[in-house]
DNA sequence: TGATTGTAAATTGTTAACAATCCGTTTGAC
DNA sequence: GTCAAACGGATTGTTAACAATTTACAATCA
């Protein structure tokens, strides 16, 4: 059940990565608007694949498109709405969790160790944005095990959930948790990978 | 809570829902790839709206994008992944209703009248597409009145289950589901509404 | 002064040409 | 005859220039 690796990631894609991951680490207010010229230089490519990948960070949520007034970091979503999501994204990982469980390989489990390994690696230096792509790396690389088709509804739902993530702290708890999460898989015993997965998810 | 006109419906907002439609009636086949450059010719525009709309519906689960190779339509989901699939879209539906009810106005319940109406002349004219349009205008409405972040993913989740909607008999049973909805909307009984919206959902 | 219109700069939207990649076919060696 | 490398057309990916729109600011008028 080994995924297949993208050997090659798109411009686009690893645009889109950067820009999200650093939107959702706070490092960008939604007062002053997205200029593409300015990102266009930055990454040393032309206006085109930065609209392609403003254009899809909309579609998930993260930034808010206007027409002929460019994009903006989306505002966090009201209570009632995180919740929602957040019981979205219990039911969506636990139904994935069903679906891959039986049919992970030995491969897969080095590969989440190796996730693992990186997380601990990243709670050490403290590097709070290497954290949170590490912390979901390991959720997404289950989401994509059970269905390619879920991946991109579950990254907004977590793009989302993660605008105001005010979780980085506990580096041990975070690392305990994953640990659980592992050693569930590990076992192929789905119950007590979904109960780690959801005591995860807050 | 009337919403806001998008007076100006972006080209590609335009391309993106005429191609949906066109793929969800089944009117194109997933074995032959889709090619920009006729795309761009039938709507009289060049390659890059074309690519923008393209890249929306992949992302949406409508096609499947692959590096250097154009998309394709996307296969219908797995039974499991689509049983899934529909619960979540009841899940949602039921929230959102659960957030607007009480903030509709007159104006509101005119619009969903309006949109009733039109279901009902889409029936009584047989022209499949549209009464799949009206059909999903009213779940989105009312979508889109809770909460317009939602209906992103609210649209990737119908655009996949639509992808195997073997439903479109039975007029006058989807008109009374619908009469059904908008007669509990309009008393604002969230109860009978929520009820109203998961018998329609099938 | 305060509001309003006009103008110029900045920004997004679109286009057409060019570069890179893929795919079917041919060519050639063994 | 079989296989593999190489060619050529078709298609996607990227770029830079141009068009349309917005925004900020100055000039004008009540």
């Amino acid at each position: 059940m080994q995924l297949a690796e993208h050997s090659v990631r798109s411009m686009r894609e690893q645009i889109v990565d950067t820009l999200r991951a650093e939107v959702l680490a706070g490092a960008w207010t939604n007062h002053a608007p997205v200029r593409e010229q300015a990102l266009a230089e930055r990454f040393g490519v032309s206006r085109g694949p930065i609209r392609d990948a403003l254009q899809e960070l909309s579609r998930e949520g993260v930034l808010v498109y206007r027409p002929n007034k460019g994009v903006r970091v989306n505002t966090p979503p009201a209570e009632a709405e995180r919740q929602f999501l957040q019981a979205m994204r219990r039911e969506m990982e636990s139904f994935c969790l069903s679906q891959c469980i039986d049919q992970l390989t030995p491969t897969d489990d080095e590969q989440l160790a190796g996730i693992l390994a990186e997380l601990t690696r990243a709670c050490d230096s403290g590097d709070l944005s290497s954290i949170a792509d590490c912390d979901l790396a390991m959720h997404r690389y289950l989401v994509r095990s059970a269905s390619s088709e879920l991946e991109a509804i579950w990254q907004s739902i977590t793009s989302r959930l993660l605008m105001d993530y005010s979780r980085i702290d506990r580096f041990d708890q975070i690392i305990s948790e994953h640990e659980a999460i592992l050693e569930a898989v590990k076992q192929r015993d789905l119950k007590s990978a979904q109960l780690a997965i959801n005591a995860n998810i807050i």
